[in-house]
RNA sequence: GGGCGAGUAGCUCAGUGGAUUAGAGCAUUUGGCUACGAACCAAAAGGUCAGGGGUUCAAAUCCCUUCUCGCUCACCA
């Protein structure tokens, strides 16, 4: 009794709080969290799913504990690729180069895969690629515009997706953007005596990788044919990171697929004297989205899901979903609202489905699980919020006026609801640590399983004072705390569905 | 062959400073709407935690080993 006592003042206390008592960290840091990178004249596709989704998640939360969070995406926007690309627009739709509101990105993407195909078959085109490569190194001018063009349309492109998937603002650094200080990020390797050749490539030897024979293992920082990669733009990153962000924190949310690449740079930084003590470089690595079969998740003809096409098809089940019902329930609503809903929930269903499973395991992609009303899903947490609401409605309240009266917390339902209440405070503690965002969604699933224990136990609209008002303060900070831990995973509620 | 990761209920998964009879959800069976939205709740059933050793008063968890699966191993990103 005492203790439920206590357990209702402090409810009392966070109610007025639009934080729920969740104190900003005392150290707050220069974190960057890198977003996807997609690469420019491609669309983007499946594989930049969970990058997207745990990037967000764990940029809102660690922004909500306090820390100074920059979302970067590391675009793939140079290099051969480009060269072809622009090689290829140059010699079959050179209109394309100066009026960018003729194409689309998916029409890109077509030339990009008729220059791939080019590039492999005719070794004349090849020396046009690289030709246009150096143009765009050296700065020519007509390369640059086309350049510009061809990236400006597709970051046009990306925004849409990210504005669908409610990304927030993103600061776009392609590799590109290292150009200038990759000479200079080698001859600093150089100098601490870290650079070697090895079959005409210079390279920094690993330490702890091998290949077959028992060989140290090479990390390529300038290829043989004096062309930079993926590895150097990576360390030229690293540097400008530490020396220029001043970041404390670097996150990648990237799969773990590229766990060695991650070691191995974060491994030639250290060496390197970038990163120290007091930095802290982490993959936060994720497994592979696989599909019904149990295998990597793609299309029937075998190529990579396009984004837009998984999340419009999310939202499609959902609005058939939504008619059904309503149409049982004989409810008649907007088809404003229907297709808000729709993707709303649908997005909101990717979402958790991702952000629910442990971030370092595969997961099978089931659109019919994740939609599922039933069971740790998006759908049954919106739908508890969406009770709340009820209340609010029915009784014409307004939980905002509720002051600060007492919670009593009588019925064992109540009790359990209040603790898990003030929980969260802890969980966000440990995600902050391990970055990992099954917790907080394995907490709001309890929660919302607890109210809606509670919700079925205990009348509250109908309950004498002066239970009635705790019971609304306890119902209204189920909900609070459910859209403030769903915000942190990148997820709207409804008010109503 | 080397490195990394995984193997927990029929299915999808929690469990990552070792501690009472190993937890959810789905599916299955059963019960609950003349109560605030039943998109809910309650109950039942279901597991030699891949196998084998070891450390410990105590192991899904730590160590060793075997098997199976996935990812990866010098000029792609």
């Amino acid at each position: 009794m005492l203790k439920s006592n206590y357990i209702g003042q402090l409810l009392s206390q966070i109610q007025s709080d639009e934080r729920l008592g969740i104190a900003p960290t005392k150290n707050p840091q220069r974190i960057i969290v890198d977003y996807p990178s997609p690469n420019v004249a491609k669309e983007m596709h499946v594989g930049h799913l969970r990058s997207a989704i745990i990037g967000e998640c764990l940029s809102r939360i660690l922004e909500f504990i306090g820390h100074d969070v920059l979302r970067i995406s590391h675009i793939g926007d140079w290099g051969t690729p480009f060269g072809m690309l622009i090689a290829y627009l140059k010699e079959a739709y050179p209109e394309a180069l100066t009026a960018s509101k003729n194409l689309n990105l998916g029409e890109l993407s077509t030339f990009y895969r008729q220059a791939k195909k080019r590039f492999d078959e005719d070794e004349s085109f090849q020396n046009a690629s690289r030709q246009a490569v150096v143009e765009l190194q050296t700065g020519d001018e007509e390369t640059i515009k086309a350049w510009k063009i061809v990236c400006e349309l597709s970051s046009r492109s990306y925004r849409q997706i990210y504005d669908l998937m409610g990304l927030s603002s993103i600061v776009e650094r392609g590799e590109s953007f290292y150009n200038p200080f990759l000479a200079e990020t080698l001859q600093e390797l150089d100098r601490l005596g870290l650079l070697e050749t090895s079959e005409g490539a210079m390279c920094v030897f690993l330490e702890g990788f091998t290949n077959r024979d028992g060989d140290s293992l090479p990390l390529i920082v300038k290829k043989s044919d004096g062309g930079y990669n993926y590895a150097t733009t990576d360390l030229a990153a690293i540097r400008y990171r530490v020396r220029e962000d001043k970041a404390q924190r670097v996150i990648y949310p990237v799969g773990s697929e590229q766990n060695n690449h991650f070691t191995q740079i974060f491994q030639v930084g250290r060496r390197a004297g970038w990163i120290t003590d007091e930095h802290d470089f982490v993959h936060a690595e994720f497994g592979l989205i696989l599909g019904e079969d149990g295998k990597k998740l793609k299309t029937r003809s075998g190529e990579a899901i396009r984004l837009k096409d998984l999340l419009d098809e999310a939202i499609a089940r959902v609005r058939t979903d939504l008619a059904t019902r309503f149409a049982a329930e004989e409810r008649t609503e907007s088809q404003e609202f229907i297709d808000n809903s729709a993707q709303v929930i649908g997005i909101s269903a990717v979402k958790y489905a991702d952000l629910s499973q442990n971030r370092t395991s595969d997961y099978r992609f089931s659109y019919d699980k994740m939609l599922d009303l039933k069971g740790n899903t998006a759908p049954y947490l919106l739908y508890a919020y969406v009770r709340v609401q009820g209340i609010s409605r029915k009784g014409s309240i307004d939980f905002q006026q509720l002051g600060n009266a007492n919670v009593v917390l009588a019925e064992t339902t109540e009790l359990a609801l209040a603790k898990h209440i003030l929980q969260l405070a802890e969980i966000l503690q440990d995600v902050e640590r391990d970055l990992l965002p099954n917790r907080i969604c394995l907490y709001l699933f309890e929660l919302s399983q607890k109210f809606n224990q509670f919700y079925d136990q205990c009348p509250i609209l109908q309950a004498d004072e002066p239970q009635r008002t705790s019971r609304l303060i306890l119902a209204d900070l189920t909900a609070r705390t459910i859209k403030l831990g769903l915000s942190l995973l990148g997820i709207n509620v409804l008010e109503r569905m």
